[in-house]
DNA sequence: GCCGGGCCTTGACCTAAATCAATCAGGGGC
DNA sequence: GCCCCTGATTGATTTAGGTCAAGGCCCGGC
């Protein structure tokens, strides 16, 4: 593979042998060593806090394997979470030295981070860099908003449906397919992370996946593997509309 | 004023006597007059929509003056706002064609609108641009996981703290700072809108909005004109940290 | 002045989800 | 095997906010 073939942000990174998305270094062989001279991983446990919020962060990153959340916390301990990071996705702001949130491994977890000012230094130097950063936070912010449609309007039986299929979609590397179109998955979260995710009590989160595995929308092998027996049975319960809305 | 002065998205726009923010053209005539050819000013009124949900969207544009919002519906009518456009918010997706969500004006609105695919060929060629819509997007980012916060977690009266605080504290042309620190100003939004952005109903909405005047809180001359006694006092209804956590 | 139509407010009642409180299940350590 | 411990479930009860319904206010048209 020549490194023509490079991009970081969502091809191979370099020498290393995982996909995920980091900066395209595109047909510059100059910039791929500048970006790998500044690039290091960074493993972390289930449940270990990648930054508090408020701390100093120096670099950003993206994921390369594990899955994290970004959470905010309000004084008496309310807690939303605000951003759901799978491999691929990137975390941190150029511009910005202090966390604005709290950043948490839910599975085990490996980043590639990049130290921060030099990053920042490429970017300036490398419009198609900043151009896909720019196409990544919109997406994110599309995200950002469709969430919000779901914190504001949905019950929770559609906000459960919701985040079951999200997660179905989303992380080709968490789905099987199994026969006959099923879906099978491990869900990443534990209930009280569900439950933070879709801005709903644990004990609520609980009582709805029992309601869906009642009535056969899903099925469940210990707490967290689920089945989806018939995801567009599963979809209709979303509240979303039915033709996916692709966008371009 | 040279062309030097000239900052499209953050600074005055050419010729136009209005601040907006659009895309910066700093330094480089060249760009500015290509800027200034794929330009051109649209005026809404009261209520009149901008580009339904769906629907081609083949410009991007600047917000000059009035309110728009930016809302998703479901099948059923539900609707949840997802984004407020005050003066120089920018909407529209550079890489997209096709709106993904209604957008409204919510008071009489004047836009600076750019055509798209000139504006992303502008995009392509010139690195701060990208960078300065990078930076744009990126607080929108912030403000939308605020927002989530809120629609989780925040009761309803913290959130319609939190969207009085909002509106006093974002939009300096509805701001008027009377003596002794009051804030006064005129809601841009209807009791119902407000419903929408807070996702609530606009029966609570009202209830909540008489609670605070009972309690003190603000005071209302008509439907629409708030004045707020004491600013710190409403923050801390918000339940946001006290310390305004400031980020950069 | 009178009427009509948007908005907004307020009240009575209802319900979805939160809260409080037991259990329960499974996996790891010994 | 047995004990813990953490996470999950389930039940009983409460409550914040939604729903339904009845006016009220204000402005603009005639």
């Amino acid at each position: 593979m020549s490194h023509h073939d490079i991009e970081l942000l969502s091809h191979d990174c370099g020498d290393c042998p995982i996909r995920h998305r980091a900066v395209c270094a595109r047909c510059d062989s100059d910039e791929l060593s500048r970006l790998e001279q500044i690039k290091y991983y960074r493993s972390f446990q289930v449940g270990q806090t990648v930054v508090w919020s408020g701390d100093r962060m120096d670099f950003v990153a993206s994921v390369v394997s594990g899955i994290a959340t970004l959470t905010q916390t309000m004084e008496d301990g309310r807690r939303q979470m605000v951003g759901l990071l799978l491999p691929s996705d990137f975390v941190g702001r150029p511009g910005r030295s202090i966390a604005a949130y709290d950043v948490t491994a839910t599975t085990d977890l490996v980043m590639c981070c990049f130290r921060k000012k030099p990053f920042e230094d490429l970017i300036a130097r490398t419009p198609h860099v900043a151009q896909r950063l720019l196409e990544m936070t919109l997406d994110e912010l599309d995200a950002a908003r469709e969430w919000m449609l779901l914190l504001g309007r949905k019950t929770a039986r559609e906000k459960i449906a919701s985040l079951l299929a999200i997660i179905a979609r989303r992380d080709a590397s968490l789905k099987l397919r199994t026969a006959k179109g099923a879906l099978a998955f491990d869900l990443p979260l534990t209930r009280e992370e569900m439950a933070d995710y879709l801005g709903l009590t644990l004990e609520t989160v609980s009582r709805q996946m029992s309601a869906l595995k009642r009535d056969g929308m899903i099925q469940l092998e210990g707490k967290r593997h689920v089945i989806i027996p018939d995801f567009d049975a599963l979809t209709e319960l979303t509240g979303d509309d039915s033709d996916g809305g692709f966008l371009v």
